[in-house]
DNA sequence: GTGAAAGCGCTAACAT
DNA sequence: ATGTTAGCGCTTTCAC
C-alpha cells in the first residue's frame, strides 16, 4: 500500500538496491543494466533504466570509487588561472577530460611551494585517476615524487623539475628562444633585450642560457643592462621597457618571456609615443588567443598551450592503463608567429 | 618475521585497519585519533599520527564520503575559464573553499546549454556538497532545478535564470549602465553607443532595458544603429567600433557590456588613428585586473567579480548546513572606476 | 578511553 | 541471463 502511494521517491537518496527491489531483480542486474552490459536482456535493461529514469536515480560515484579504486578525476594543480596562458591550458585539459568521462578537479597555489604542497596533499585523498602539475617556482620536487611513489600518475606541464624521473610535456626553451633572437637579427637587430625570467624555474634558466650562447656565436656583446628580471605579468613588461628606453643606448628590440610581458612592453611603448613594430620590436611567447588580437598583432613564439593540454591529459590517461612506463619527456617544438609588432631595424 | 622485515609499505594503499592492527587498537580509535578527538587518550593520538605518517597513510575520503554522505568538493561550472572574468570568479571560489577545507570539481561548458546539461549531470554523480553555476547563455533553468531539488544546494552567479527559486549572487545591472550612462552624460556625451549583448542572458537584457529607460528620461532619442548586438569577446568590441564610427553621424562614446568589448573598442580606435579618452570615450563592465593595466587605463563599472566569487561560496556553504534557507538574490552594488578612457565630448 | 559491529552504495567473482 | 555473496575504507552508535 505504502508501496502504490509510494514516498515522494526523494530522487538524490535512490539507490541501485531500490531499483532492484520494486522490479524484483538484483542489485547486480541493475548495475549491469545501467551500464548497458551485453550481459544482461534487452527487455531487462530498458525496464531497469526506464525505472531510474522515473525514480531520479543518481549514479554515486564514491560507492563505485570505493569498489573500483577508480574516481574518474583528474587533479590538475596550477599557480593561476586567471594568467591566460594557464587558462588555456586548463580550458584545454578540461575539454579533452570531458570527452573521456573524467572530470578536473582542481587546486592552485599562486607559486608558493608551501601553498602547493599543501593543496597536493588535500588532492591526493580524493584519490584521482591522475594528476596534471605545473610545479610552483621554486618548489623542490619531494611533493610531486611522493604523490608519483604513491602510486598515482603524475604529469609535470610547462615547468619541469628536472631529475625526479616524472613525465613532462612542455615546449623548447631553447629553441623558442632562439627563434625569437633569429628574427629579429634577421630584421638588423643587434641590441636586443630580454625582458622577464629568472632562474629559479627551467624555462627562465633554459631562455637565460640560450641568450647567451647565442649572443657569442653571433659575435655580440652581454649587456647585463639589457636583461630585465621578473615575473611574468603585464607590469614586468610596462616597468620593464620603461628602465630600457631610459638607458644611455638602448635596444631596438625585446623578447620577452611570455606574452603578458610583451603586452605590457606594448602599453609602454605606447605610453612613451613610440609604436611597436615600426619604432621598437617586440617578441612575446605563447601565443594566448589574445596576442592575435592586439594592434598591431603580437608577434611571438607559440608554445602551444592548448596542445601541451591535450597531450598532458593523453599521456596521464595512458599513464594510467599502464603505470610502469617509463617517465617521458614530451617536448613539442615552439613555432615563430610573425605579426605587426616586429619590424625592421632603425638605423 | 615477515612483519619485521615489513613489505615495502606501499603508500596509498596503506588503511585505517593496518594501523590498527599494528598498534593492537581498533580502527575506531585510528579514526579518532587521526582527527585528533577529544575522546582519545593524547599518548595513544601520538602513536597513531606517527605509525601513520611514518606509513605513508593516505586518508581515503571516497570512503568517507560514502560513509558521511559528505564530499568536501563544491562543483564550479562556468562557461570559459579563458574569459578573465570567469578566471578571477574561479580563482576567487578557489582561494575561498581552500580556505574552509573545500575542493572545486570543474566544468565548462562554452555557453552550450546541451553541453551544459550534460556536463552538470556528471557532476551531481559526484555528489558534491553543493554547486555553484553561472548558467550557460539560452540555458533554460530545468536542470539547476533538478539538481536542487534533489538536494544538492545550488547557487546561481553573475547570471540569473528567473523564477526557478534558486540563490543569485550577481551585480545590479540595472544600476551598471546607469553609471556608465551618467558618468558620459556628466562629461557632455549625447549620442551614447552600447556594445555587445543580447536579449537571451539576464545581464544583456536588464542592461538594454535600462539604456532605453535612461535615454527617455534625458529626453534623447534612440537609435537602434548605436545598438551593437554581439558576444562578450575583444573581436565585439574591436568590430563594432569600426561599424560605428562608419556612421554618417557617429557616437562620441561607447558603454560595452564587458570589459574585453572595451579593449576591442580601444584596440579599434588606435587603429583608425583615434585616441580612447581624447577622441571617443569608452567604458567598459566588470573591471577585470587587465583594466587597470592599459594606457590609457580603462574606465570601467566594477561588478568585483572576486567579490561575488567569494559571496558565493559563503552562501552555498550557508546552504549545506541549512538546506531549507528560502532562496536569496544578492545583489552587489557596482561601482564607477573612472580612469584615462573616459573623457569630456569634442565639439 | 577503547572496542565491536554495522553499514554507506556500489561492483565483481562465482554460482546457477 | 540473473542471483548470491563479499567487501572496498571509512564513521558511528553503543557497549564496556
Amino acid at each position: 500500500m505504502n508501496d502504490m502511494m509510494g514516498e515522494p521517491a526523494r530522487p538524490g537518496r535512490v539507490t541501485l538496491q531500490q531499483i532492484a527491489e520494486r522490479l524484483g531483480v538484483s542489485t547486480a542486474t541493475v548495475s549491469l543494466a545501467l551500464r548497458a552490459s551485453p550481459l544482461v536482456a534487452e527487455a531487462t535493461r530498458q525496464k531497469v533504466q526506464d525505472l531510474a529514469r522515473d525514480l531520479g536515480y543518481v549514479y554515486n560515484r564514491s560507492a563505485a570509487s570505493l569498489r573500483t579504486a577508480r574516481t574518474n578525476m583528474i587533479a590538475v594543480g596550477v599557480n593561476d588561472v586567471v594568467n591566460p596562458y594557464f587558462g588555456e591550458i586548463l580550458a584545454a585539459i578540461e575539454e579533452t577530460l570531458a570527452g573521456s568521462g573524467h572530470t578536473v578537479l582542481l587546486g592552485t597555489y599562486s607559486d608558493d611551494p608551501a601553498k602547493q604542497d599543501r593543496v597536493l596533499a588535500t588532492l591526493k585523498e580524493y584519490r584521482p585517476d591522475g594528476m596534471i602539475l605545473c610545479p610552483a617556482n621554486g618548489s623542490t620536487g619531494e611533493a610531486l615524487a611522493m604523490i608519483a611513489s604513491a602510486g598515482i600518475p603524475v604529469v609535470q606541464i610547462t615547468r619541469e623539475i628536472e631529475g625526479i624521473g616524472l613525465d613532462v610535456v612542455a615546449s623548447d626553451d631553447g629553441v623558442a628562444t632562439r627563434l625569437a633572437l633569429d628574427h629579429l637579427h634577421e630584421l638588423g637587430h643587434r641590441r636586443i633585450a630580454v625582458v622577464g625570467g629568472n632562474d629559479t624555474m627551467s624555462t627562465g634558466r633554459n631562455r637565460r642560457i640560450t641568450y647567451r650562447a647565442w649572443l657569442a656565436e653571433k659575435g655580440l656583446p652581454l649587456d647585463p643592462a639589457l636583461l630585465v628580471t621578473g615575473l611574468g605579468t603585464r607590469d614586468t613588461g610596462f616597468a620593464g621597457i620603461q628602465a630600457l628606453l631610459d638607458l644611455a643606448e638602448p635596444p631596438t628590440a625585446a623578447v620577452c618571456m611570455n606574452d603578458l610581458i610583451a603586452f605590457g612592453v606594448m602599453m609602454g611603448l605606447r605610453q612613451r609615443g613610440r609604436e611597436a613594430g615600426r619604432d621598437f620590436s617586440v617578441v612575446g611567447a605563447d601565443d594566448v588567443r589574445e596576442a592575435a588580437m592586439w594592434a598591431p598583432g603580437l608577434t611571438t613564439v607559440s608554445t602551444h598551450p592548448s596542445e601541451q593540454g591535450r597531450r598532458a591529459c593523453e599521456r596521464v590517461l595512458v599513464r594510467t592503463v599502464n603505470p610502469a612506463l617509463p617517465a617521458a619527456r614530451i617536448i613539442l617544438p615552439p613555432t615563430l608567429v610573425v605579426r605587426g609588432s616586429t619590424g625592421p631595424a632603425q638605423r
